[in-house]
DNA sequence: TACCCTTTCGTCATCTTGACGATAAGGCGA
DNA sequence: TCGCCTTATCGTCAAGATGACGAAAGGGTA
């Protein structure tokens, strides 16, 4: 019996969410598009294997996202090798370019989840991918989360559009603002602004030190499906 | 590499958080308290073993509880054995007698969560435990999970109690009593009553087919921390 | 200076919540 | 039968949170 690690990487890009797609190098599936992941080595446990395929597969580097242990799936029949059971793992990324020279980064990708097809996926990565985007979906009901797909420093309308595009709804700017700044610890003002190409300059924010939102961000109340194309 | 499902099964039982552990009957930790739990078989997913082992060493059927994955657990020396993998699983029961003559059910007993020191469990299972709880704790605040630890008809109070038992805090009856009829189908009336020993009879519900529980029930707002001896 | 656009502040009615008083509905003892 | 004890349920009220939306603020640019 083998263990590996699979990883759901998400981001927010051009309004839209994406997440990290690689193509398989060799069989099984060779050719066919698939999360980043691979073995877990016999020294290793699943967090330091994700971590290691993250910088291997995508340049990326864990310590500096938010990177958590998703669940794990053992249908004996999930890989046509034979028994290998999968400890997935759910990273949220700031809008990051790609070292896409890197080491090992055959093909890597952002891919808008909205694009991907029933079949698109190879194993049961469409099952994991479902389970990955429900749980950054919840999460960003009760936790601050959000903050994980921002830069360092950014704006509440940037943070709305993380809710607004994960949640694939619109939210009233002027509450959203209001509910943000309000919550417990959630931001942290840095006394400096953008000025964007056209409209009122905007202040930035950090995250705060909380790590549960209250009150929450309720997607109960948000009923303004918006569509996505 | 060896995979195997370790059991959090938890259940109120007289306003006290109680955990099903059993007594280690073989190497390693022989004698010591452990969850209950085993190896899953080859053609099994872990589910299935998830299943399986707690009718084989607790006679509960695992169909008519909740029981939801909880994560697993990867560390290489986590079992003295070698390598061993554990998807750890959550089940949450009503106060059931165990069938104690059952086929395997080798010295399965609820103990108190509040009465376990730091050293009390063999391999990692504290840690599980730990995890187990505080998932079950999260859980109630934003699902109708706590009906779970209830039978098939209970009272308004009954589950106010699950509520304070799992949190250790104490909840204003009346408030409380407000809330979850409110709730958008967390309970339907059945009509029925039960006279108590003392006191008004209550009303008898049943868990309505809400999965999630809107408004959700906020442990930042409950802050009554009780005693908890 | 007159716009345009986006951010931010206000207002208001409605809903939710916490604190807690009051009543209802049983059993029990006098 | 009448109080009385206990617990369940209903009501009240003020404070807080929320949704809808108006209005001002603060940059650019024509």
């Amino acid at each position: 019996m083998s263990l590996t690690v699979d990883l759901v990487v998400l981001t927010v890009r051009d309004d839209r969410l994406h997440v990290l797609l690689i193509e398989r190098g060799k069989e099984p599936f060779r050719g066919k598009t698939a999360l980043p992941g691979g073995f877990v080595r016999s020294r290793e446990d699943s967090d330091a294997a994700a971590l290691r395929e993250l910088a291997e597969e995508t340049g990326l580097d864990g310590r500096t996202l938010h990177l958590e242990q998703l669940r794990s799936y053992t249908r004996p029949d999930r890989d046509p090798r034979g028994r290998v059971v999968s400890v997935a793992y759910l990273a949220l990324a700031p809008d990051l370019p790609l070292p896409v020279a890197g080491t090992d980064a055959r093909r890597a990708r952002w891919t808008p989840v909205a694009d991907l097809g029933p079949g698109d996926l190879a194993f049961d990565h469409a099952r994991i991918l479902a389970d990955g985007l429900e749980r950054a979906r919840a999460k960003l009901e009760y936790t601050t989360l959000a903050t994980a797909f921002c830069p360092p420093t950014f704006t509440i309308t940037e943070l709305r559009r993380v809710y607004e595009v994960v949640w694939g709804v619109s939210l009233d700017a002027r509450n959203f603002h209001r509910k943000v700044v309000n919550a417990d610890d959630f931001l942290v003002a840095t006394g400096t602004r953008r000025v964007p190409d056209v409209g009122r300059p905007a202040a930035l924010y950090r995250a705060g030190g909380a790590t549960v939102l209250y009150p929450p961000m309720l997607r109960a109340a948000a009923q303004h499906p918006v569509a996505r194309t």
